[in-house]
DNA sequence: TCTTTTGTAGTAACATGTTCTAAATTTCGG
DNA sequence: CCGAAATTTAGAACATGTTACTACAAAAGA
């Protein structure tokens, strides 16, 4: 258990993150803030060579810094924890709305389910990086966790949920905010049991469409749910 | 990161556990295995005192050794880790069994909901205890979470639905190990939330309902389709 | 009863995440 | 260019989970 002497000095919201993470120019920064980015980018990349050399035992702070060049109070000064950076390299999604993006869109619930498909392609992409971001998802403080697990975090996915509302997809009355959180129940177990081992990669893909089409057959209109029970027993063929 | 000198010695499987933990007397044990369960019984109790006074910060394994009145090194020779400790006290669900075992079973798809709710309504009914123990669940190493979370530690629901399949509830042609899997994932990621405050405790129930709910009505007979929609609509309308 | 085995007490030690301090360095405003 | 403010550095220090080790007590087996 991490001390918690004073919990006051850190701790920061580290409001440029994001922007950092995924623009390219620091917003307004003057020199001062682009030698904090340089050195956030600096302390990212050796974190991410030191799990993809090591796994998650090799990354301690001490390491960390020393590979990045800086001092151990550096990391904790720009990120706060060590969760904290390895929270900073999952929220790094370019790469998958590169991926998502190139591909064409079609039918809002097909949608839905090429973006599961994309998202987990990436990550079985590199097994030992993000199943260690993975499994320090679950494990982040509380305020973290809210930052990659709440509403905020999964806006992309519960806009693909909307999108599929709006088109006019779900059942009269069923919330689409609702049905986008339990979509996000699926995905989370799905990947948390890839990440600890409980599920080998090869039936991650198939585990999270079938939880997707349940939910799906239970809330989309009648004409579509045949659709979504021929998903089910495709997964579950896939599974067999 | 705990240190991992040699990781052999302790870690061992602690065969008797469940057995200590959930019936009476110890199996065969002569006087030698009546003193370790005794101490195993110390260590447990003292740590369920100071969770409830302390919370998990309280919880050092220093502490927890002076409480029980034992030395450093025995809650590592009995447990193995301080992990595993935790997760005895999660496995011990006799007082769930108990509140279940006395209410009157129903209609299959009525007897999952009511489980849903008798668990939740335990759980919820001492939150600084049971928030504690989830949050150390998504914490625990790899051999430690397959124990709780693995097929194995969901027998209990597991069964529900066999039960379910087993009455013809079910849609031909959907696995009913499968349905279960999905129901554990939706049950588990809202105890999560719970337990880091994501979803507050007046939400709960009905937030896994309504996974519940979804997720069957994609896996359930046509003729039982409609009372599950209603059930989707109630949970909804306590979410509103 | 005597010997062997097993397990604990007691304690030191280690690695790690984290915080703190003072000094050094860098940037910024004027 | 100068002083003030902000940050980094280096290193010590702390709490904690965990392991190692020795001495000792107690049970088991002969």
């Amino acid at each position: 258990m991490p001390t918690k002497r004073s919990a006051l000095l850190r701790e920061a919201p580290i409001p440029e993150m994001q922007g950092l993470l995924q623009g390219e120019p620091s917003p307004v920064g003057g020199r001062r803030e682009a030698g904090k980015a340089e050195r956030r980018r600096a302390i990212i990349k050796a974190a991410r060579e030191l799990i993809r050399e090591t796994g998650n035992a090799g990354l301690s702070m001490r390491a960390l810094a020393a590979r990045a060049g800086v001092s151990l109070a550096t990391p904790y000064n720009l990120f706060g924890s060590k969760r904290a950076i390895v929270v900073a390299m999952l929220q790094d999604v370019r790469e998958f709305h590169e991926q998502f993006s190139a591909k064409r869109p079609a039918d809002p619930i097909d949608r839905i389910f090429l973006a599961l498909d994309t998202a987990i392609e990436l990550y079985v992409g590199d097994p030992p990086f993000y199943r260690t971001l993975w499994t320090a998802v679950f494990d982040a403080s509380e305020g973290m966790r809210e930052e990659i697990l709440g509403p905020k975090g999964d806006a992309f996915w519960r806009g693909l949920v909307d999108e599929a509302a709006a088109s006019g997809a779900l059942r009269e009355g069923v919330n689409p905010n609702l049905i986008g959180q339990h979509l996000d129940f699926i995905r989370r177990s799905a990947m948390f049991e890839w990440a600890v081992g409980l599920i080998p990669a090869e039936r991650l893909a198939a585990t999270a469409r079938l939880g997707y089409a349940f939910i799906l057959a239970g809330a989309v209109t009648d004409d579509r749910r045949q659709k979504l029970f021929a998903a089910v027993t495709e997964a579950q063929r896939r599974l067999a």
